[in-house]
DNA sequence: GCAATATATTACGTATGCGAATAATACGTG
DNA sequence: CACGTATTATTCGCATACGTAATATATTGC
């Protein structure tokens, strides 16, 4: 009786408004470095693994070359990113930091930190630890499907580590 | 040493590309019937308490009600939903389904069901409850930082129970 | 060399969301 | 009661994100 509780949660509902709101409180801390937070997340990939082509910047992004495409424009616009022809396939670019990002990496994962210490607020260590497990078990279930239902493979590789989630110390850095 | 991996796991990737990817499945079951999951969210909440005016979906969608001004004209186009002037405030419209919706509804929530279904494979009941346990205290922990910044309170109520995560029984129906 | 493929781009359309301004109505306070 | 303020919805303009289709260019397989 007291279990229903629990079961009033709704997955769909709960599953987007944190997502949702999660890039809410992103775009308002980006605002005043007019960056928005899809742009963040393509950033970091690039500070995963910088000078990437657009199509594989499309599949670590699950979008489509065109909206790559777009987003490039604008971040080539901002001074944060350039192409530049990928010399072993003519028909690629590669897309390229500029040392402004890396210089403000620190601001960029600074806001991430923020964002997690919210979300995670009144929460241990190891329901963190939890959690993620159990989102990332959620994630690659979906990830499982789309692959079925779309041939166009997406990359199973996972970004930059950003954040240590909570108090979590292990700065594990991958370095681009 | 090998407890490492776990921290692996950036948040905002996760929660991002999960909500992400159960849209994409959603969109890609509702696009047969002219649907969008943002428009079904609408519904839902209607299916859970109809005859709201549009500020007050917009508190539950958490958005401005500009945007729900542009969803409930096209929902009105497509003969989903109607708008009737409040008797009791005749600046407000309050918003109600029509009997379509309300027929199709075992649809909407077939649907519902499949993605978590998905979501959620391999993963056994208690863990399922705990993810969404979890996940619950941070969308309540994000709503009370998003709270902060901005006066406009959103409503603190949770959608109808479309579906009963795996083989979870008890349907507490809402009833609308 | 030529057909089929792959990469990026352009043009165009849709959905979503925001801010500012406007119109109509309600409310509260003197 | 009246007048200023607040609220509800709408319209307009703008930006982002994402998609399809068509195109240009380059690569690869045969």
């Amino acid at each position: 009786m007291s279990e229903q509780k629990q079961q009033d949660l709704e997955p769909g509902f709960i599953f987007q408004r944190v997502a949702r709101q999660r890039l809410r409180l992103s775009d308002k801390r980006l605002a005043p470095y007019n960056l928005t937070s899809a742009q963040v997340f393509l950033l970091n990939w690039l500070l995963h693994k910088d000078g990437l082509t657009q199509k594989e910047l499309a599949q670590r992004l699950t979008v489509g070359t065109v909206a790559v495409s777009g987003m490039i424009d604008r971040l080539e616009s901002a001074g944060l990113v350039f192409r530049a022809e990928d010399p072993n396939d003519r028909r690629a670019k590669k897309v390229w930091l500029k040392e402004s990002v890396r210089t403000n990496r620190a601001l960029l994962s600074g806001i991430a930190k923020e964002i997690n210490d919210v979300s995670f607020m009144g929460m241990s260590d190891d329901e963190i630890r939890t959690l993620l497990g159990l989102m990332d078990k959620v994630r690659r279930n979906l990830a499982e499907a789309l692959d079925a239902d779309d041939p166009s493979k997406w990359v199973n590789e996972q970004p930059i580590h950003w954040v240590t989630p909570a108090s979590q110390v292990a700065r594990c850095d991958p370095s681009p």
